[in-house]
DNA sequence: GACGCATACTTCGTCACTCGATATATGCTG
DNA sequence: CAGCATATATCGAGTGACGAAGTATGCGTC
């Protein structure tokens, strides 16, 4: 499998706490990379799309919330094992250009 | 400035040990990556002529090799910082998914 | 009450980039 | 001499990101 876009990243990252819907997955993204990642709409509608029909995620109900539909969305075990591949690589290429102190406590 | 693509990212770290050629690029970066990223050559030429004209690679010099030019590129200044800073942020970005133990030594 | 903003989803067009394929050219090895 | 590694160039197709506009509701405010 190739590299997963930082999109796709943020979207299966934001399912792993629970299912959300849509609007609700770009505010969580942009909480979890403290303010960093943006989703755009037309990013986001598309590439749940995407990820649906890859199994990488389902939709886990469709509520309806003053007359307007709110569809959640939850990560599938494929969805979840791809994000965290995804990161050992990101880990693994960040890790060839900052190659000293690998124990570096930031967090 | 928006995330690195992984093909782009391989190429500035390829760079980052002192100039090379396109092809021998393709080789670095597919022995920094223990052989995960192969670079097509298509990529590979886009890819040179794009850094280039964003000043983040430059040309170091061309050299006549049995009648066919050998072309070598050097990153720049501005080149390293945005390597690091995608390194940062990619490592960052793990760390959302990867969240427990985070001075783990790996090297 | 009209206006703007947050919420919430859809769709469209454009642009950037990847990548496989094709072309060209040389030197080495089987 | 066929095939492969080396080395670069270019093209066309496909994917995906993203801004914009459209639709719709509830809330606060002027």
């Amino acid at each position: 499998m190739r590299p997963m876009s930082e999109p796709t990243y943020f979207i299966l990252a934001s399912l792993l706490d629970g299912p959300l819907h849509g609007y609700a997955i770009i505010k969580r993204a942009e909480e979890l990379s403290g303010g960093q990642v943006r989703l755009a709409v037309g990013t986001l509608y598309g590439a749940l799309d995407r990820l649906a029909s890859n199994g990488l995620i389902a939709i886990d109900r469709e509520e309806i919330v003053d007359g307007r539909p709110r569809r959640y969305f939850t990560i599938t075990d494929d969805g979840a094992d791809a994000v965290t591949q995804e990161a050992k690589r990101m880990a693994q290429a960040a890790r060839i250009v900052v190659r000293r102190q690998p124990g570096t406590v930031t967090s």
